[in-house]
RNA sequence: UGUCCCAUGGUGUAAUUGGCAACACGUCUGAUUUUGGUUCAGAAGAGUCCAGGUUCGAGCCCUGGUGGGACAACCA
């Protein structure tokens, strides 16, 4: 409260390379000073962090500059789609904090006038249909040292084209028995300008369209003229598109030309980015399905899972969120970014929201003899040091309370200040105890802990000055409430390069990821709803979970706290 | 035997038209604290991949290396 002295000023936007770009088409007064980006996923999967990146950056980049932000689906190969990923898709978006220009658009919606561009590729003699089966298109294509070999089918005349790519789509071939390629050029250095394909057959319902095509455009004849038709001004993607961006080029040339209406439309800038890659984390969506597949997670928004869903269920904030997403920037340099990047945001986050509870991890019961048998009292213990506003709460104490079994040891090493014989500590909110005896199971383990109370230390009470280093959270063993806790640690035990993205990664999982403990809580938090957050004393910030169809409590542990202590040990 | 991109503390990023390499995370000290958390104060850690060149002066410009990445799906 009284910190605002040496406040630092709020964390500014940090601008990168993307930022100048557009500065300098503002300069220049391209397409008269409007911004209009776009966030374009493909409804295979659901959203992970490193998408969340490119959402923050695209939609950040529409607010700083006055314009907007279109959410497209690239719908254009039904094999792969399902409206459950478009579903989660647009919640994860809204939860991020976005709102997109417009209605959702979809690259379905373009089939038509799509369609019909590639006719008049077909009418200028830029587009033929081949006959050829996939591996011999490939191996005609040659490598990115050795030049491709033309087709037999490249010089069709255009009409027998023509005919040919209508019946494709009447639907008069199988699937593989022709595709409409592009006659550019089978010796460029650059791949995709080698006679790329632009229509493929597929016989299958689309999520959208239902059974209307049985063509449906290739991502490179489609996305680039998605973007112009929406008007997009900057297209960012990422940096593996680069070398797509002269195949755009051309199909944006050969669509426009003798069209002047199109000729004076916005033609989209693309720039490129860097992924984001996290150590420790696979962000491979077709590994992320094989998770799901295989039932090595619960589902796409298991808590352990690098998603947007997973991260929510996990308990990270949206704030948290965008807060990673400025702090790692945009360059197009290759790299791993440490996942404790994201720990720390989650935590500095929460820290300021997360009312602290008790709660006890690992419980063994700590018995005060000289507190009256029967007689119970309500202690007063604040909700967060960090935020006045959340108040304060009772809390009730009685003769039994359960501690951390880490908090007692029977001979404490020298920097050890939590229970031991003889010590004293104070159970946090209400007495000071020492510990007086403990008693041991058959088997050597520790299973009570006797102590004795000093009423004069009672919490608030100012008459005792002495320190008091420990500070113990418990729960009163009359009114804990029980809870089962989901700790987790890393899904995969290794780091994950960009260059070992080949390797499978799933022989990488680590089986102890996820640990479930039966824990004993305060009462107050029979009252927690879903998705609520807390921080446990010492030990973590937490999230109720969804799931909960038995009465039991369920809390995913966000993530830990640091401690200081853990590392010495 | 190609084309394109990239190279700054452990990690991620900064560094106006060339001008003392900065910030965050992480690490380590110390202080405060009824959380070994938080907060506060401080420290260590790079001379900018290498070798040349231009310049009064180069992380930035030029040349040549080295290292890493992208591109050869009827995927996006």
């Amino acid at each position: 409260m009284s910190k605002n002295n040496g406040e630092k000023a709020p964390e500014e936007k940090k601008s990168n390379f993307i930022h100048l770009e557009i500065d300098k088409d503002l300069a220049e007064n391209k397409n008269g000073g409007a911004v209009l980006t776009r966030f374009p996923p493909e409804p295979n999967g659901y959203l992970h962090i490193g998408h969340a990146k490119s959402i923050c950056l695209n939609f950040s980049l529409a607010q700083k500059y006055g314009g907007g932000c279109n959410l497209r689906f690239d719908d254009t190969n039904p094999v792969k789609e399902d409206v459950e990923y478009v579903d989660s898709i647009q919640e994860d978006v809204k939860w991020l904090g976005f709102n997109w220009e417009g209605d959702v658009r979809f690259a379905s919606d373009y089939f038509d006038q799509l369609y019909l561009w590639a006719v008049k590729l077909i009418e200028k003699g830029k587009a033929y249909v081949d006959d050829q089966s996939a591996e011999t298109i490939a191996t005609q294509k040659g490598t990115p040292t050795e030049p491709g070999k033309e087709s037999p089918f490249r010089n069709r005349s255009v009409e027998e084209n023509l005919d040919l790519f209508e019946r494709m789509k009447k639907g008069e071939f199988a699937a593989g028995e022709k595709v409409l390629r592009a006659k550019i050029d089978m010796a460029s250095p650059n791949m995709h300008m080698r006679d790329p394909l632009m229509y493929r057959i597929i016989h299958q319902s689309h999520h959208r369209t239902g059974d209307k095509w049985c063509i449906y455009p290739m991502y490179d004849f489609a996305h680039g003229q998605e973007d112009f038709i929406e008007g997009i001004t900057h297209s960012i993607c990422t940096l593996e598109f680069k070398v797509h961006r002269p195949l755009y080029d051309w199909f944006l040339d050969q669509i426009i030309d003798g069209d002047t209406e199109l000729e004076n439309k916005v033609r989209p800038r693309q720039i490129e980015f860097a992924r984001l890659n996290l150590n420790y984390t696979v962000m491979s969506k077709r590994k992320l399905l094989e998770l799901v597949q295989k039932e090595i997670v619960a589902g796409w928004d298991d808590p352990r899972m690098p998603t947007v869903s997973g991260l929510r269920r996990r308990g990270y904030t949206p704030e948290s969120i965008r807060q990673f997403a400025d702090r790692i920037g945009v360059t197009n340099r290759d790299g791993i970014t440490d996942v404790a990047l994201l720990e720390s945001c989650i935590r500095e986050d929460l820290n300021k929201k997360a009312p602290r509870v008790n709660a006890v991890i690992d419980p063994i019961k700590l018995i005060i003899t000289n507190y009256p048998e029967g007689q119970t009292e309500e202690v007063e213990v604040i909700n967060n040091p960090e935020d006045e506003s959340q108040g304060a709460r009772m809390l009730p104490f009685g003769r039994e309370v359960y501690i951390e079994r880490d908090d007692f040891m029977e001979e404490p090493p020298r920097k050890f200040f939590r229970l031991g014989p003889g010590r004293e500590v104070r159970l946090k909110g209400a007495y000071a105890v020492t510990c007086t005896d403990f008693k041991k199971n058959d088997a050597g383990e520790i299973e009570e802990i006797y102590c004795t109370y000093d009423p004069e230390t009672k919490s608030g009470a100012t008459t005792v000055t002495r320190k008091i280093k420990g500070i113990l959270h418990w729960v009163s063993v009359d009114n804990a409430v029980d809870a089962e806790v989901r700790m987790y640690d890393r899904l995969y035990n290794h780091e994950a390069p960009a260059s070992q993205k080949d390797k499978d990664h799933l022989e990488f999982i680590n089986p102890d990821s996820l640990t479930v403990v039966n824990a004993k809580v305060e009462p107050s938090l029979k009252e927690a709803k879903t998705l609520d957050k807390f921080q446990f004393q010492r030990v973590g910030y937490f999230c109720i979970d969804k799931d909960s169809t038995s009465n039991k409590l369920i809390f995913n542990r966000t993530v830990a706290l640091k401690d200081s202590w853990a590392k010495k040990k």
